[in-house]
DNA sequence: GTCTATAGATTGATAGAC
DNA sequence: GTCTATCAATCTATAGAC
């Protein structure tokens, strides 16, 4: 039972650190973000930190739990729907089931941006620290897409759909990553990233690429 | 002019100490790597990075230069030879002039195999230090593969062919990163990984994905 | 070129007053 | 719960002997 804050405006200090704590985690990186910056980000104490959480690597650990697990029970349940729907679902469909949620989201609210980048972060870490935490959370949504694909592309074998969700995940992280922070456009380009044209480039792409025919 | 050094079979200092940073920094991270574990890895003294680079940073940079420049080379001539070449290229061998000497050089020394992942790493990595050094050296050969493409798909838009290659991009570089060191395996999965089935493979989905009709 | 020794700054974590 | 003060460890980088 949480106590009601007098100040109605200001979220408490746990909740400022986890917002710190996700930007500058995304922007800076697990380690080279100090708790001396997280605190002073947060306008908290240095001592914060270990008071409300424990340790550094346990804040990383809420700042994951505390987006990731409501986004992938609804990743679930569009999933679960999928397949229990009376038709075979397409693997279009089944790519939306998990890749709209998180760009939908994404756009909701501020903190969620710096989120989805610090996921798109956390798939190519190889920290321990970080991509243990974010494979811990992820291992089940993906094992639940991995089958649901299955369905819906009987023709592939096990191997290839491993191969292909590989890729997949890579150009979505990738995206995650990256988007609205170009390293290098061509001249003449003017990408738009908004998420409902974003989310159909990318579903074009993906799709695309999960039905192909085996060479 | 190099010295010829007295023992012939060990590396000199400068060039362990090149191996011992592009295995640590692909494994560790560039700020997860301590100049400590570095040169006791490499079997050299604590100030011999800097003596020989300068700073860790500057031999973060030669890391890049020592593979990337020859890498890119090689890329770059077999995109030009399409571009020459009489008939139109098609989008499959572009993206193989580009990918095949990236696996293939993967594949022909254990070093190598670290630095391609130190790459896949550099690509979604925020960190400005890591970030930078790797574009500046990669800038001339995206815009050559993007032109290359532009010309092997005229029906794209430009903007369009941006986004796909973002996408195509993502997938190489998570490929490149963790190929070998899967998180996650479903059961009665067991993923072949030698360059010739990897190259095939990704092609087959990038290509797809490349050449997708828009929705 | 290689080594020891160390400067100078920063880190994560904690003890204890309030 | 929040604060100050501080510990013990670690870091990059450098000075200077050999």
């Amino acid at each position: 039972m949480k106590q009601i804050p007098a100040n109605f405006s200001r979220p408490d200090t746990k909740e400022r650190l986890l917002d710190a704590a996700e930007r500058l985690f995304a922007s800076d990186g697990f380690q080279g973000t100090s708790l001396r910056q997280l605190t002073a980000e947060a306008k908290a104490n240095l001592a914060a930190v270990n008071y409300h959480f424990g340790s550094k690597e346990a804040l990383l650990a809420a700042v994951f739990e505390r987006r990731l697990l409501p986004l992938n029970e609804l990743r679930s349940r569009n999933l679960q729907q999928l397949r229990l729907g009376a038709e075979r679902p397409t693997s279009r469909q089944v790519l939306q089931a998990f890749v709209e949620p998180t760009l939908a989201f994404r756009d909701r609210d501020p903190g969620a941006e710096a989120f989805v980048r610090l996921v798109g972060r956390a798939i190519a870490d190889p920290d321990d620290t970080l991509r243990k935490i974010f494979m811990r959370l992820m291992e089940p949504i993906f094992l639940l897409l991995y089958e649901t694909l299955a369905e819906a592309l009987p023709q592939l074998s096990r191997s290839d759909l491993f191969w292909r969700l590989h890729f997949a995940l890579g150009a979505l992280s990738h995206t995650m990553c990256l988007a609205g922070r170009f390293q290098i456009v061509p001249p003449g380009v003017t990408p738009a990233a908004d998420a409902a044209s974003l989310t159909s480039q990318v579903l074009d792409f993906l799709t695309a690429g999960m039905e192909a025919s085996c060479s």
